[in-house]
DNA sequence: GTCTATAGCAAGATAGAC
DNA sequence: GTCTATCTTGCTATAGAC
């Protein structure tokens, strides 16, 4: 793929402000002007992905659009892929907004968890196309962009805190050592339903919907027996697995 | 990233032969010499990657080192990345050979399914780091190397029978109707270790491997349990939501 | 500290001659 | 089928204006 840095390694290197730059210096508006152009690089390179997809947008035409020079796109973002870490706050913040009002209504935790999972689809869909080009590079495991890096850590935080919310403001009843795990566990259902999402191809990605639909009431169902004396063993199993596993 | 193309959209979009340029044309050995050809172009490809990375692996290093020119090489290969395609043929091959002993001599579903899976992660371990970097492009949907893409059929269809072999050969009970969709299920859970195993960043990947011993017993309990009263409604529920979800 | 303009490299991909 | 020449584009670098 490119990295033809030539010089150094890939992405960055350089001791160039990057990101750093225009960023808040401690007091309030600081580079107000920087901000501006930051923004207005950001949303031209947004727009244009949209309209003609990621990979045949060029940096050249980012910068021709939106009034800039490349160098100064590149004095903004490290990287063509950088850019894409603007859509990812705005997504995130759009679905925190979503879950809101599921949120601050529902009680039960199937409808909390479903309204949460369509809401978050809702916000994602005008970019099916768009996020499908891109996917691939938050799929691989060094990128920035990967919902596990450290770059994607606040991100990754702000949707775990979505879902234990869902939990904690429903009044469920699960296992007391299944409980702190939870949260995290439905988000990673919440990216699977992504992936499932991103491969889907049917009209609308109504496939996704109904995955949502079915995929609801089952870890609600699952996540209410957990403390059964039944399924106890299992859940055991899992937990162990659990923390065997995490970083 | 790349996808240079300009004129029409990413990889392939053209109307030259590639693949199907050389390949076989009904009768026995037809063009021998581009089979030639293109295997060569295909080894040299693949011994690079290995030694070098993949991103780190030019076209023009290939074709030189193979002793073609460039065009030559994209003749026979519409882009880089369906020079994995020839990686991922010899991946399955392999792992359908470790699977073999473990087949052969165990009865046990959990002892299968647990030697199939750790065979597989032993055939990929050497590869860990070239697989990162291109991991990316197979989980692209549109990617002809995604696992789910037309043109991995064959693959898929091969190591989907691995795992019915994994369950017909076994003594386990399983509920009537999951039954013929547990293969499918098991190669999902596969490609779930194999997503896990590229992002694993521990030494050896070791965590693959206690994911692997936890996980087998797991799915073995669940399998088993599957048909008695007391899961059957969720055994129900997830066939509905896997029959509603299948393409 | 922000930004422009421009030149240039490396590498993926293509065109068209032979 | 194969080659050479060329294009496109991500990215870097430099020199300098505000």
């Amino acid at each position: 793929m490119s990295e033809q840095s030539g010089a150094v390694g890939p992405a960055d290197g350089t001791g160039r402000p990057h990101i750093a730059g225009p960023r808040s210096s401690g007091a309030g508006r600081s580079t107000a002007r920087g901000d501006q152009t930051r923004q207005l690089i950001l949303d031209t390179a947004m727009r244009l992905f949209r309209e003609r997809g990621y990979a045949q947008t060029t940096m050249r035409a980012i910068a021709q659009e939106a009034g800039v020079a490349v160098g100064n796109a590149y004095y903004y973002f490290a990287s063509k892929e950088h850019l894409i870490q603007g859509f990812y706050r705005d997504t995130e913040v759009e679905i925190q907004a979503a879950a809101r009002p599921v949120l601050d209504t529902e009680r039960a935790f199937v409808a909390r968890l479903r309204g949460v999972l369509h809401g978050g689809i809702d916000v994602l869909s005008p970019s099916h196309e768009f996020a499908t080009s891109f996917f691939k590079t938050a799929a691989e495991p060094t990128s920035p962009l990967s919902p596990f890096s450290a770059e994607s850590t606040e991100t990754r935080v702000r949707t775990i805190g979505i879902f234990a919310e869902v939990l904690d403001g429903s009044s469920v009843r699960v296992d007391r050592e299944l409980r702190p795990m939870l949260p995290e566990l439905l988000w990673l259902a919440w990216l699977g339903v992504v992936l499932f999402w991103v491969h889907d191809r049917s009209p609308d990605q109504v496939k996704t919907r109904r995955l949502i639909d079915g995929a609801a009431p089952l870890i609600d169902r699952l996540v209410r027996s957990s403390h059964l004396p039944l399924l106890r063993p299992v859940t055991r199993e899992l937990l162990d697995l659990l923390r065997v596993i995490r970083p």
